[in-house]
DNA sequence: ATTAATTCTATAAAACTAGTAGAGTTTAAA
DNA sequence: TTTAAACTCTACTAGTTTTATAGAATTAAT
């Protein structure tokens, strides 16, 4: 299941990329278009800024705005950013691996192959919707 | 991804799925081949079969064995029974839909047709792996 | 009776989640 | 140069969930 962050993230995006290019969004009018606190969007903008995904533009009429195309934030980005690992093990991650403390023999693991193969297929369901696929709906 | 309680659980399974169909297998027998805190077995154990999914044997030389065949245990199954929903959000999900509180027209929200794809493609990889074919890996 | 097992309920510590508070910094414009 | 409006940053907190542990009760075989 996604984090109200990874969601709330979701809808943020997708409230920026239905905005003109050169429009810059000002936290209040995503949080109000999109009913999230304020004061959590803020911290879940900042997040998307660290990620490279959204630029920010400080001080007085300043606002954020999509960094990276849409065509290229896809739900597996912005999942791993907010919520880390797709797979369902940390052993059978790619980007977040780390090994079973109760795991004798992790290469003999039968329960390892299969979640792997799980994360193979999500990954790519996952990296097949994109902020613009979700747009066009 | 997965609870210390899911995956537990499938350890457990895959063990039980590996004796002699007759064998009945005690709990502290199935913790000790799989690392698996004893007590904290028991209530998964129990949660199983609950579940349908193992039967037991009550009093001295009583223990578990497995009640569905592993071919009809799937990895959609336990995440289930143990961590609720496979979709990403429960406006998504079959087993556990719940509206989101922060949704104003649920047939108009951009992310849910998106999450429902997700769902519908994990759903099927999940179903998929079953006890028996972890087994045979 | 005794022993060995499951069953049940309660508890507790740790980690995580969701959200809030408030001070600080930056920028545009009057 | 002052003011207003916005982002930035750190800390905190309340509540929930997770991961167990403890111990008594029940069941069944010998």
């Amino acid at each position: 299941m996604l984090s109200h962050k990874a969601k709330y993230a979701l809808k943020a995006l997708l409230y920026l990329a239905q905005q003109e290019e050169t429009h810059i969004s000002r936290t209040i009018e995503i949080a109000d278009a999109a009913s999230i606190p304020k004061k959590f969007l803020e911290q879940i903008l900042l997040d998307l800024k660290r990620g490279h995904f959204v630029g920010s533009k400080q001080g007085k009429f300043g606002g954020y705005y999509l960094l990276k195309s849409k065509n290229d934030i896809t739900l597996a980005d912005i999942h791993r950013l907010f919520d880390g690992a797709i797979a369902l093990l940390p052993c059978a991650s790619l980007n977040f691996y780390e090994r079973c403390s109760d795991c004798v023999d992790e290469s003999e693991c039968l329960l390892r192959h299969g979640l792997i193969t799980i994360r193979e297929e999500t990954l790519k369901a996952m990296q097949g919707i994109t902020i613009a696929s979700l747009v066009k709906k």
